[in-house]
DNA sequence: CGCGAGGATGTCAACGTTGTCATACGCGTA
DNA sequence: TACGCGTATGACAACGTTGACATCCTCGCG
């Protein structure tokens, strides 16, 4: 059937002329419109059959104006806390017949701003930024050009946008307190990225912790700057060489933590023995490391969830979301890296 | 600046009123065509500016009939192979500024085929298809309609579709086969998805490497048929219980030789004094967990980069691919979990 | 001084769809 | 008989952009 090699797609209009009708009562049938007799339903869908025709969405988005995609920035899908938030943000918008179309910043602020701008020229529905990095006059301004926005861990003032929220210094706060609470005195934290929200609130919980119990914060047991393994690892063997080296580490993330104990453990150090490590995020590697590590566990698929309801609500309604925010809190996951649980087996 | 609460996003047309000239001029200052006046165009320039203006791609995409964008197929983005996957092929899109739209389908044939549709419609410039489970003759028609194809572990005879595979009978033969040096002579295998083809391969594989030894095939220590942990966890509880039990494992994917190491662990016996295991894949995890997974590694960054580039070479050419399948060769990397190092530190 | 070769710009008709409005046909009711 | 209403359909103009083609300068050269 295919034509000699040429791209060969259906247009309206064959669909019209097989089927002996105007192309706006294709268009009806197409839409599910009511006021169509059953017999001309049957035949246009049997020439829509026929032809194996699908509507141009291009088309259909630029008299609509609306293209039914939606846009999900993020940091880097590498890092596994985003996967689930990626795929329950998309399973609720394929629930609705929304596409997707994912992009990448590794947290930078150009890449970032690009994204927003080629997913503005495709006409995006809604925005799902997601820890994003940009300063608020310039989000605002992408607000006001008309889309609606849902940020994810940062907050913005404007009638077009939403958020949902995991309430990091809870979560910093949690993550310290019970390090103190096993008793140790000197707890280090491997810090995230330094524009990062979440990094800040994460911070400042850990702050407050020590502050509760009247412990001084010491600048010098800080140390870290980026979320991955090999920072972590290097800012652990930095603490380590210190004159009085931490006893505990609460990090930004676990996959910081995760190079921490790596490194720790080349040292000949034991976890929790010698050093108690705790993460943030829950990824699923947490699990399995050895030793299994206690962390801050981030309800991801959930929020992944939330932030696409919301947008795809805003989208529906095109009114203002309410409320504004959603905070979630986030829990802290027991494992074996604290030093909680007897040495007991392996 | 912004209308009272209204969208106002500014068109050529304004553009062009602001700055004077036609709109065909204002197109032209956009798309960067010569015989535009250093003067015209720093006045568009301006207009765009102080407008804010973008162009519309879906307008765009109308009449170039080029949207853009790639639509890409994958089962899963939570399973950690895709993540490195999805994220080069995206990084190879958007260096040429292409959009990714991402569709996970679950190894669902189903979802597969309404995210194909729903792809179609969005007129992508080109399809990634990972692992489709979909009958050839449906891939045929897809192909047929006009779209351009790029297969990953799948190969299709079409003058619109390429293929990038990586030889996992091969993968299968080498992981065999280290068990066998090994010494081991009951080698199980942990099995994947049924429909999966890179299941089929690897099988093919393990077989190949029994036969080479003389070593008969035994369907009884095959078990398993979904990629997940706790699917592994079950399919190697069932294989211990055994009356004649496997002293190794080689599973379909890491996630099963992961779970399948969990489950040996809390049945007390140890890896790899036990039983050795190897798994597919190489995802992040496996140098993490306890021990450290041997396991065969498919190049994913590099799978994405190929088939991207591959696709975006099709599209800007549109001319059949060559050589029509590109073959790679995953590699054994050993760690600790086959045996293979001498028992010396934890 | 006239002419041709570019350079610079504009007009108009697509692209494939939906929204607005008009029209036509019964059929029950005043 | 005339009217109005519910049903079914179509004509035509958008939507925002680019491609094909036309036009009008200006300048150098014979």
């Amino acid at each position: 059937m295919s034509r000699h090699s040429g791209v060969n797609r259906a247009t309206i209009k064959q669909v019209a002329r097989l089927s002996g009708v105007s192309i706006k009562t294709v268009s009806r049938v197409i839409n599910g419109a009511v006021y169509v007799s059953a017999q001309t339903r049957r035949s246009v869908t049997d020439a829509i059959n026929r032809l194996n025709y699908r509507p141009n969405a291009l088309a259909r988005g630029l008299v609509t104006r609306r293209s039914r995609s939606i846009g999900l920035v993020i940091a880097d899908i590498v890092n596994p806390f985003f996967p689930p938030f990626v795929r329950s943000v998309e399973d609720a918008a394929a629930a609705r017949g929304y596409n997707v179309i994912l992009c990448d910043t590794d947290e930078d602020r150009g890449r970032e701003r690009a994204a927003i701008s080629l997913l503005l020229e495709k006409q995006v529905d809604g925005l799902i930024l997601c820890a994003s990095r940009l300063p608020a006059a310039f989000l605002m301004a992408v607000a006001d050009s008309g889309i609606l926005l849902v940020l994810v861990n940062r907050v913005l003032r404007h009638p077009r946008a939403a958020a949902v929220v995991v309430d990091a210094a809870e979560g910093g706060r949690r993550a310290t307190a019970h390090l103190l609470d096993l008793g140790h005195r000197r707890v280090a934290y491997l810090s995230g990225p330094a524009t990062s929200f979440s990094h800040i609130g994460r911070l400042r919980g850990y702050r407050q912790a020590l502050d509760a119990r009247g412990i001084a914060f010491d600048p010098e047991i800080v140390a870290g700057g980026a979320a991955s393994i090999v920072a972590g690892g290097e800012a652990a063997a930095k603490l380590m060489s210190l004159k009085r080296p931490p006893t505990a580490i609460f990090a930004f993330d676990d996959l910081m933590a995760i190079g921490a104990m790596e490194d720790l453990r080349r040292q000949g150090r034991r976890v929790p023995g010698d050093v108690a490590v705790v993460g943030f995020d829950d990824i699923d590697m947490a699990a399995f490391v050895a030793p299994p590590l206690t962390t801050v566990a981030q309800p991801k698929a959930e929020m992944g969830r939330l932030a696409a309801a919301r947008l795809l609500e805003m989208i529906k309604t095109s009114s203002p979301p309410s409320p504004r925010t959603v905070t979630l809190t986030p829990e802290l996951i027991i494992r074996r890296s604290c030093g909680w649980y007897k040495e007991a087996a392996t």
